[in-house]
DNA sequence: CGTATCATTGACGTCGGTCAATTCGTGTGG
DNA sequence: CCACACGAATTGACCGACGTCAATGATACG
């Protein structure tokens, strides 16, 4: 396995590419290297003071919140290119747990030196700025799909902006059918439903025609009439 | 009106800080000044683009989207020292809209330039970094505050969190009472509930003594059983 | 073939929305 | 100082979306 940034396969999707290659051997004397998780091993737990932050080079993560009451929320699926554990204060602990939902490749950034290496290439300070407005966008567009949409229309939402995220990573065909690691219960926990109405609201859609999700794979039949559902009560200023 | 960034009143509270005093005059001929707005002006409005961004000095600021019924959402609320503005994408549209609570006084940057202002300014662009990561952390609070709580809960965490900020932005005592340039309304725009609903729950909690909301001012009389309460996601069986 | 996990389905309860009437508070004008 | 207006807050009656509980079905795995 060739673990070098040169071949680095999403040196240009995350912040790595700010640096062009001339300069990208800051990275490769830097970083402590590629390191291999299983399905469903954490990177790291809330609570946890993590030595590291983690660029996904392959596979699937979530980020989740334990609750009190033993439930917990999901907080967004961070896909090849997404730089994780970067925080406010860089040395308290992690707000989040992070948690493999396939076999996993990362590469690994160790949290001493952080801040001088973004002082030094203020390149990667700039795009890793607008890596977390990014970020934030998003979490923003969560916090309208739960806080205005019914459920159908929160998980036909849902199903299109990671259809989109995941077409976008891979680039795939829009009429491709999509590998989603995730099952009923986990898209429960990332809209704020149970696994009961999830169950319920997916049955509709199927029966509708609209889409199928089944074993993993979800195939999206009419993404306008489901886009129609997703944005029944929202404007369409964005996109 | 002294308009000087030496004598700001935010500047240790943003990202301005990050400047030392000795290179302070970088965004002193950078900035384009200081601009007021009255109670119920926009900033900018979402779908604009957007010629600068903004470090609120004095006043609230609230961001909100607006949805096809007519109603809104209100994401956060922004007090002074507040960087708003920036996106991951400086010139596209903005995503949500800016409306000023009370009367505002803003610090203006211009949106051309500031990449390179970042790129020369290495320290600017990490502490931006950083308050966009804290940013995100707020947004996944009020993410997990309306996935997970009922509407008792939600709206106690909700004042809570509120709080905390306001005497923090304006080093208050922890006992004071707080004047919220908010309504009933603001309230449930802000937790995805309706004001009815809303006056209902502060009806209770006022009841149980545990806060007054009044004309604007906010006294939290019990503050650790408001959190005890705030951070109940089920039924509430002991006292 | 037995077990575990996930998905489906039904019965039922409840939290919060909707609609509407009433009250309260504040500002305005006579 | 009172009358009125207008918006915000309160309260009641009613209802529906979603949660809870539980039984059943489907699928994979040892």
């Amino acid at each position: 396995m060739d673990n070098t940034c040169l071949r680095c396969p999403v040196r240009e999707s995350t912040i790595c590419g700010a640096l062009g290659l001339d300069r990208i051997d800051i990275l490769e004397s830097y970083k402590k290297g590629n390191r291999k998780f299983t399905a469903g091993s954490p990177l790291y737990h809330e609570g946890d003071n993590c030595n590291n932050m983690f660029i996904v080079l392959e596979g699937w993560v979530s980020t989740t919140r334990n609750l009190v009451n033993g439930k917990r929320l999901i907080l967004n699926f961070q896909l090849p290119g997404a730089f994780m554990g970067f925080q406010s204060t860089p040395f308290a602990p992690m707000q989040h747990s992070a948690v493999c939902l396939t076999d996993v490749r990362v590469c690994v950034f160790p949290r001493i030196g952080f801040n001088s290496l973004l002082l030094n290439n203020p390149a990667l300070a700039l795009a890793l700025s607008h890596r977390k407005a990014k970020d934030e966008e998003n979490m923003q567009s969560n916090f309208i799909n739960i806080a205005t949409r019914p459920a159908r229309a929160r998980l036909a939402y849902f199903l299109l902006s990671l259809r989109s995220q995941v077409i976008k990573t891979y680039t795939l065909a829009n009429n491709a059918d999509l590998y989603l690691p995730i099952n009923q219960k986990d898209i429960a926990d990332t809209l704020g439903l149970t696994n009961v109405h999830v169950s319920r609201a997916i049955g509709t859609l199927q029966k509708d025609k609209l889409l199928t999700f089944k074993k993993h794979r979800l195939a999206i039949h009419d993404v306008d009439r489901l886009s129609e559902i997703a944005e029944m009560s929202i404007s369409p200023s964005t996109t």
